[in-house]
DNA sequence: ATGATTGCAAATGATTTGCATCATA
DNA sequence: TATGATGCAAATCATTTGCAATCAT
């Protein structure tokens, strides 16, 4: 789908940098922090600075384009493009991280009607095994 | 229950300021951060260093006496004097967190078996109306 | 030219570390 | 007195901010 119409769409100014940052998160990357957006950038567009990165990043938080995502293992955010309601598995050896859609994970409470839950994220650590 | 004992047993010396902290994580605190260990010792035990109550609570989190918890909603850590398996609710107004046993809930998962888990943390975020 | 965006460097916040001093077995 | 614990300050890591230079409209 074309990048530079999803800005525009959400009322962001699709500069050079910021569709450079977009290609990567959105179509290229799985899971990644700031550091590794800086990282790739830096061998795809020279001289961007890390303070721009954390921008773009904020920004398209902002707009809903992508979530953010902290990890019990790690203090670091960590952007998904997947917006929408699902889980995540953790592999604790490889710090490998999955997308678990709500088909293959489900969370059923019984807390009373006073508690009005809007959100819910579930991580399971565990282990791949390789066969 | 005591605490001395308890810290001798998993092999800590239990020094003056070990044992203030215990006192305040274990039966006092909800979920405080270092910060929070921090402030009530300086009106508790004057002197301590910052640096003493990260050493202690990263003891206790070694030896399996409290957990460190990484929440979505900011970068801190966390510590958990309850360390058996539970959840957590958050109320995204006031930042309260309120410990889910695994009768409140549930987590059920189809992932194939090379699929290890061994931990499950999941976390509500909404709002508890007071009523 | 006007306002938004960028880059740089300094600031911040959380946590860790190095090291000299201190307490206690 | 030897080992380990403490306090302090400096270091580190992730992220944010201030501001001047630059870009696009």
């Amino acid at each position: 789908m074309d990048i530079e119409r999803r800005l525009q769409e959400a009322g962001i100014k699709p500069t050079a940098q910021r569709l450079t940052i977009c290609r990567y998160v959105l179509e290229e990357a799985n899971h990644p922090t700031a550091d590794d957006v800086k990282s790739w950038m830096d061998q795809n567009f020279p001289k961007v600075s890390l303070a721009t990165v954390y921008n773009t990043l904020n920004l398209l938080v902002e707009h809903g384009i992508v979530q953010e995502l902290r990890l019990p293992h790690d203090g670091r955010v960590v952007f998904d493009m997947n917006t929408g309601p699902h889980h995540h598995f953790l592999d604790e050896d490889t710090g490998e991280l999955v997308d678990l859609d709500p088909s293959q994970l489900k969370v059923e409470h019984r807390l009373g009607s006073e508690f009005d839950i809007r959100q819910v994220q579930a991580v399971l650590i565990g282990r791949k095994k390789k066969r």
